[in-house]
DNA sequence: TCTGGGGTCCTAGGACCC
DNA sequence: TCTGGGGTCCTAGGACCC
């Protein structure tokens, strides 16, 4: 039965027969719950129900080795042990915090220092991407195993498309929805919070309806009802700058932005962005749930502990740029990539950034190559302010074959088909 | 309230070609 | 010599997202 429906759907979209085909779109976005705190609070039982943020600098191997051979054990520091926010010195931003946090009003890309005013007695756990990375790694393989369509947005969110997996129908996907959230809580211990609707810009939106644990169901004709009441900004897309803009010319709910004709909005954000608006404020979204991806660029980058002088900290910025270009590299060649744009990004002490790229005809995953390219970069911009930001990223890439130093097969083929026609324009030159 | 690090996509102008 | 329209690539900046 699922087989004939997948060879059904498989048809071009203007064939239209009377098949289970036209079953009705059901997508579901998934959001884990506080996600990288809740990771923390798996090891540490003894923060439950406190307000906890995560951030500032990394543990190291050796800290941690010493914290459990001191107290016997994670769970067994006491809670006068535990690093506060209120005795936090530097820069940063927090990336979590547990809800009990939340209600001080903390929250995610908060800075730090703001925080610490807030909620000095916030415990500051610090960040360790590899163990939230191997936690994102299971929760998506649960889902994978129950519902194969999904979509990967990053380490705790994804889309999943329910339309035809067994079960996907019953109760506009909330049964589904159940499921998966039990097996996810099951295999890892994790809470997430799951939207379902007729398309990913709702889904979107109806996975924060009801957080932590919830599930929300929405039906095209939940649009005027649950949508439109919504400020513009829930809707994703519309970030701080278009935000701001539309709270000056009057719009304030989504209601307001669909009640602006068309050609307005057009005239108002643009022909491209003006024409989104109109069709997100009335719940329109057509975009697939999408399963696989190439980057398009890697890249790293690096905020200073204390802003740095291109002159006075020569040295040491030049040891931190080369790093980078040595980290960017392997990333490149530890997954597989090389590219032939590599570019620079410094920001100020003011807070103000620049780029600068070069486009080159080799394709390189070599970190001194980088390095070479990327200094030539830096050369063309102005020094003369202290720096907070140094990053190195390489773009225009491609899957590379190492052993035969050149792009994997497809790529090949079209570069090559590229060069050749190129080739054969300038011969008359010669 | 002084703002991390990793990304994607869009815009706009200029170069260069047909 | 001037005019034009379309297409692609490159570069810089910026908005936005997780």
């Amino acid at each position: 039965m699922a087989h004939a429906c997948l060879r059904r759907c498989a048809r071009p979209s203007n064939n239209r027969g009377v098949t289970t085909a036209d079953l009705p779109r059901r997508i579901a976005h998934l959001d884990m719950d506080a996600f990288f705190a809740s990771v923390e609070l798996l090891r540490y039982p003894q923060l439950q129900g406190l307000p906890v943020v995560i951030g500032g600098r990394r543990h190291t191997p050796e800290d941690e080795a010493q914290l459990i051979a001191q107290w016997g054990g994670l769970e067994n520091i006491p809670l006068e042990a535990f690093d506060r926010l209120g005795s936090y010195v530097g820069r940063g931003v927090i990336t979590t915090a547990t809800y009990p946090a939340r209600k001080f009003g903390l929250g995610s890309a908060m800075g730090m220092m703001k925080a610490a005013r807030l909620c000095p007695q916030a415990i500051l756990l610090p960040i360790d991407f590899a163990r939230y990375r191997s936690y994102s790694r299971q929760f998506k393989a649960v889902i994978v195993s129950i519902a194969p369509v999904m979509e990967d947005r990053g380490v705790d969110e994804v889309y999943i498309d329910f339309t035809h997996v067994p079960g996907g129908q019953e109760q506009g996907g909330r049964v589904l929805a159940a499921r998966i959230q039990q097996a996810i809580q099951s295999a890892t211990g994790l809470s997430c919070s799951v939207g379902v609707a007729p398309n990913k810009l709702l889904a979107k939106m109806a996975s924060e309806f009801q957080k932590p644990q919830g599930i929300s169901v929405v039906y095209a004709e939940d649009l005027q009802a649950l949508i439109w009441p919504l400020p513009c900004r829930k809707i994703n897309g519309i970030g701080p700058k278009a935000g701001a803009k539309m709270q000056a010319l009057g719009i304030e709910t989504i209601a307001d932005l669909a009640a602006r004709s068309l050609p307005w909005l057009v005239q108002h954000f643009g022909k491209s962005y003006g024409a989104w608006l109109h069709a997100a404020a009335h719940g329109q979204d057509e975009r697939p749930v999408v399963t696989e991806s190439e980057p398009v660029s890697m890249s790293r980058e690096t905020t200073f502990v204390h802003d740095l002088h291109a002159v006075q900290h020569k040295a040491e910025l030049g040891a931190v740029f080369t790093r980078l270009c040595e980290r960017v590299a392997e990333d490149l060649q530890r997954k597989g990539y090389a590219g032939r744009t590599i570019g620079i990004k410094l920001r100020y002490a003011n807070f103000k950034s620049v780029t600068r790229e070069i486009t080159v005809e080799q394709f390189t995953q070599e970190a001194v190559t980088i390095r070479q390219i990327a200094g030539q970069c830096l050369r063309r911009v102005p020094l003369e302010q202290p720096l907070r930001l140094l990053g190195v990223r390489v773009g225009g890439l491609v899957v590379w074959d190492a052993a035969q130093q050149q792009p994997r097969s497809a790529e090949k083929v079209a570069i090559k088909r590229h060069m050749q026609s190129r080739d054969l324009l300038t011969l008359p030159l010669f």
